[in-house]
DNA sequence: GATGAATGAGTATTCATTCAT
DNA sequence: GATGAATGAATACTCATTCAT
């Protein structure tokens, strides 16, 4: 399994790398390789070719992420708590990783529609954690009986990503942990939770 | 003022066709100057390079856009209707324009970063006009006072934007407007109003 | 029509030289645009690839070189007179284009499957002409009546075309013309004929 | 000595098949090993490169051959039977050997120049056979005694080859055996022979 | 002897922009 | 103003060969 190897992860994370310092239409292969420390040509013994790098980059760092979150909300009861371990994990997640920030609020966008539709399929884990949090929210009568939870789902994952990208257009010059809060407050009055 | 000859909005209206059947990366200048119906090199005689026309494109839809709101909010009192007029406008310009709509949500989207950054700031003008509403609601306490007008802007703007990428993605195929008002509710909760 | 601009043979001729004297796959089109006076990009204007060229290459002067031995064919009145002017031009052909010599005999062999399939229907046309000859010769019995057209077509063209990659192999320095009639006597006696 | 070893035979016969399945262009060193059943490095112990294993396949099937017919001719007394054994066994050795015929008729010859100087180096010990043929007939007076040797070579060679590259490109679907008499009575007349 | 992971040189093609007419 | 032929920079990927084990 090539995935184990460190080498598939050195490369990987060389990608984030370079992809955060120059850009997603700078981020030649052989740069990729040059900072891995790997010739070009190894590269292709890992991934198929330069998309399967970004998709593998993509789904590696949002498998970590969501798995991070779903161990940080099996400890919580209420959906209210879930929510806000969610947003916290989410602001620390893009705090955390400077590089990893900018490439997939910024620099992934840029990626031609093929790639688009592969880097939506990692997402989709991502956006089922948000509905089971809202469907169990609404089950325990915590959140309001007749929500739309796709609208719902929207308008959290909408606002996160928006936060994120706003932040990183910024040069993330902010703090955007000390923010969860205030976004959990907006959120779950939406949802017609209390607090 | 070259903004005002026939061949510019010619052109603009042009790349919007090209670029919703092509796709961004499939635009290349000569297919617009063809479905313009202009030699390649006239394209040039109105616009300083292609940037120009993208940026242009953005400033012109988006332009006419937020005048229209803007005269739908003149006619209202309370800042939850504002917000409804807002997203009522929102869902109806996406499904307007079908190719204008693929060409903002998903394809323009995929341009460098600097092109971005100037789309940004002709943004502008539409989340200023959300921060109008937001600040208006607060000082007539519809709103909640504590209010923090930059989380809600954004709350308010990655809801809807999430919704019409996530609408455009899916072909467009389900009716975007009869949400609005599900939207409304959402968002006015959020932000603590009542309706 | 491209073809009757000046640039397509220009370009072409430049080909003819550039594999001549650098090999087959030593001939990058960038070498070829240099050799020809115009900048890498104008290639494509006027083919479709690199492949193309090579193709119009063989097809331009294999054309030309049967229509001038239909010229020739056309004034003589015997089988056997055909056959001599076939060899004939064959040879003058070889000898006066050192250049594309090498390049028909040699270097277009080691192109890939598809583009040898492509130059075996340009030869077609020559292997037709043979066939005219000898079926033509068995008719005014000339030449033998039980005559095997398709053999005889496949000595007729293996032998000329072993003959020419043998001089050429051998850097072309004996002179072909010379052995014409020697081939004729030979390739007659084969089929029956006298002289 | 490597060639008597079983492993260099071996991945002889593998070059053979893996050329004849895949093409002369998609032939790797990686295929040939693994078709073969040993390590790429392992080629290397046998071979100094990839050009030595294609010039040492060629060198050894058709000194198998050439030795055949050395065998065949030993038997016979006059030269133009002995020219018959010689065309039956190139129809035989072409038709007995599917892969093979694919390889040295269409494949090999797509090498580069150097290569196929050296294919004619090992090609040299047939067409010697075939003047000692030639030679021989002049001086029994059989064939013309005037006949220029060198010429009836490249006839007979290339029609020989001629006859075989047409037969392999038309996927070897006719008997090529039944055609050695017409052949032969071709080829005999034209060097003045009789039958 | 045998392995196979790692190496790194080399090239066709696209397309935004220019400028002579 | 309008044209469109010409420009030329820039980059992913393959595969023969090596060498540490």
């Amino acid at each position: 399994m090539k995935r184990n190897k460190p080498k598939y992860k050195q490369i990987i994370d060389a990608a984030v790398v370079v992809i955060a310092e120059n850009g997603y239409h700078q981020a030649q292969v052989s740069k990729i390789a040059k900072q891995a420390g790997v010739a070009d040509g190894t590269i292709y013994l890992y991934f198929k070719n330069k998309e399967d790098i970004l998709i593998s980059l993509f789904r590696e760092k949002m498998g970590q992420f969501v798995e991070r979150i779903e161990e940080g909300i099996a400890g919580k009861q209420k959906a209210a708590e879930k929510l806000l371990v969610l947003i916290e994990y989410h602001c620390r997640h893009l705090s955390g990783n400077h590089h990893l920030a900018i490439v997939t609020q910024l620099e992934l966008r840029q990626s031609n529609k093929d790639i688009r539709l592969k880097i939506n399929k990692v997402l989709k884990g991502y956006l089922e954690l948000i509905d089971k949090i809202l469907i169990n929210g609404v089950e325990t009568k915590e959140f309001s009986e007749d929500l739309n939870i796709r609208l719902a789902r929207q308008m959290i994952f909408g606002t996160l990503d928006e936060m994120g990208t706003t932040w990183v257009m910024n040069d993330q010059k902010y703090d955007l942990i000390v923010q969860a809060p205030a976004i959990h407050r907006l959120l779950l009055n939406a949802v017609g939770g209390k607090y």
